[in-house]
DNA sequence: CTCCTCGTGGCAAACGTTTGCCCCGTGCAA
DNA sequence: TTGCACGGGGCAAACGTTTGCCACGAGGAG
């Protein structure tokens, strides 16, 4: 009955570990016969009687399976790597969460790690969670310039969802935000309050959502026979100081001033906030400014900023369960879930100056 | 020389993985001898010509040491988990940025989970991460109520290293700041600025960062001969709410006003300011605050917040440095290290107005 | 009484590494 | 020539599970 070792729980860094032998040694049993009892799809083979008495056994002796050894004979290491470019970013945390617990729910667990939107990370990261043998992937936040390599992954034969942002043109499973619809809504919102010049302080170009978000806008404002001034963009980022940039870029532009802006990051409604003010121009009396994410301090600023406010914790939730659908039937073409963000007005927009 | 299987590169889950086997058989030599080439500190065993020429084809082949496989067998997993309480939480990331640069940097990967503050959520993911085998623990942001927990974690023989939050009478590494002395530097600067009555809106008490705070704050405060007017803490948040319930609770006491209030949390000195401002009390110049954590936002409300801020990816570096430490050489004395943090002095500080 | 089935449970071979031990050949000293 | 050290590399036993297969005994049908 005994394989290897004479004694009991042995010692490893100083930790007892106790062992499907230690257990099958005191019940008397084969450790096969432990494992089955163990594993709720497998509890069948073994009589209902000996199946109690070894449960009750593994957890008074306080057994844990070992998920290593586990892991190395089935194949699957119950873990799924969830990649995030930016911890820092107040939007992720929700995802994240909403992603464990749906996965949690599945008996898998989430393994971290952040690329700190450096490639040479997400190359280090990406080789090292193959050597780990995670069963799956989650990417959040792709930017487009990553195609490739989110092609390689899956041409490794790695199951990959996207969270938060899409990329087109690749069939990959994806939980997003319908960012075209919050473009809509923002400039829906602007109009109704009778703004005729309207214009976007575009986020980076490598985002999709981004690139939706402008779509999304321009289309309605064109429906709507209003005039949209476009503003050069810059470099990728979604700063404050951006914000303020391109604002005294539009500022700067001549003609009939837009009235109705529409800024595809809160952040950057910030800095285009403060340039304003310091052309004397007021918001909401001069100008109308709606913001992107919702993110927690934007009723603290002045004027408190109005602003489109995404489902994080439902996107993370998709995705996960996205995930599991993928590992539980595979050959399944990809599903694209886009979730609809909701209209959060505050008090950084009213009526167009033009009309009062 | 083979020893299982014929064919190379099996498939698994539709992944193809090559194995030390794989290498083996094309380079002519045994599967352990590839095994020994390819760790440094087994290179030795293996000549230089065999070492350069095995190592050459590994790569070419692209074989992946199967981590789980080797986790197994040295009873390592090159894992550590690093347990937070809220992902939210924007001072998190940096600390967490800190852990797993120099956990990376010795080999090590971090595995982060969130608890959600929740004490069986917590419950469920220690026993998780035992079951996994992690190498060790760093937990970040500890209350008072969770010694119990980290003792037991500790009698396991589990490595484990606090960060951010330190718990007294515990004898463990810890990395923290120095919170004593942001409490001294908090009244410092207030008595500086010619205040007499002084006031706190203390954190949770079961934080014990926030007694550290406290102390050091009413210390310097008491030595210097001035009044604390003693405000009584209500729920363990840290919330504008609670900012403002103590604010008011503080205006409403009798005798003559504090001008200098120092807030626990940036957020609650938020929700002072705008209790003051209901009482048409203006900062600066009727009340000075000072806050704590040096919030992103807090230049960019009005007036822009005085602040201490903490170095806190450093504090992260450094408790991954103590449990590497504690790794490589065992059985030494727990350190536990608390770095200093600065004052940042904006908008919201200034001349006592009785002396003006 | 024999044969077959069915319900339990044991046996042992994997999974892919790591590593102590042994073996073989060469070179050098006695 | 013998002896010995040593460099290089093969052998095989683990690590703790999972699981296909076999064995054994009881019970039922023919």
């Amino acid at each position: 009955m005994q394989r290897r070792r004479g004694g009991g729980g042995e010692l490893r860094q100083g930790r007892e570990v106790v062992t499907l032998e230690d257990v099958a040694r005191e019940a008397g049993v084969h450790y096969s016969t432990v494992s089955r009892a163990l594993d709720p799809t497998k509890a069948w083979r073994v009589s209902l009687v000996t199946g109690k008495r070894v449960q009750a056994l593994a957890k008074r002796m306080g057994y844990q399976r070992d998920l290593v050894a586990s892991g190395l004979k089935k194949g699957r290491t119950q873990t799924v790597a969830v990649i995030v470019g930016d911890l820092g970013n107040p939007n992720i945390a929700p995802v994240l969460r909403g992603i464990a617990n749906r996965l949690e729910a599945a008996g898998l667990m989430s393994l971290i790690s952040e690329t700190q939107d450096d490639s040479v990370r997400l190359e280090r990261i990406l080789s090292h969670l193959m050597s780990r043998r995670v069963d799956a992937m989650i990417m959040t936040g792709a930017r487009l310039a990553d195609a490739a390599q989110l092609r390689r992954i899956r041409r490794q034969g790695m199951p990959l969802v996207l969270a938060v942002q899409d990329v087109p043109g690749i069939r990959l499973p994806a939980s997003t935000n319908d960012d075209h619809l919050g473009g809509v809504l923002a400039a829906q919102h602007l109009l109704s309050l009778g703004h005729r010049r309207l214009a976007q302080l575009r986020g980076p170009t490598d985002i999709y959502s981004c690139v939706q978000r402008a779509e999304g806008f321009s289309k309605t404002v064109a429906a709507a026979g209003a005039v949209e001034v476009v503003v050069r963009s810059t470099a990728p980022t979604g700063s404050p100081e951006e914000g303020s940039l391109l604002m005294r870029r539009l500022l700067d532009s001549k003609g009939a001033r837009a009235t109705g802006i529409f800024a595809h990051h809160d952040l950057m409604a910030f800095g285009a906030l403060t340039a304003a003010e310091e052309r004397g121009l007021m918001c909401p009396k001069d100008l109308s400014i709606v913001g992107y994410h919702d993110l927690p301090h934007d009723d603290r600023i002045v004027p408190p900023l109005t602003s489109i406010r995404q489902p994080r914790e439902e996107v993370g939730r998709v995705a996960a369960e996205l995930l599991v659908e993928m590992l539980t039937s595979p050959g399944r073409p990809p599903a694209a879930r886009k979730l609809p963000p909701t209209l959060v007005v505050r008090r950084s927009t009213g009526a167009a100056p033009d009309i009062r």
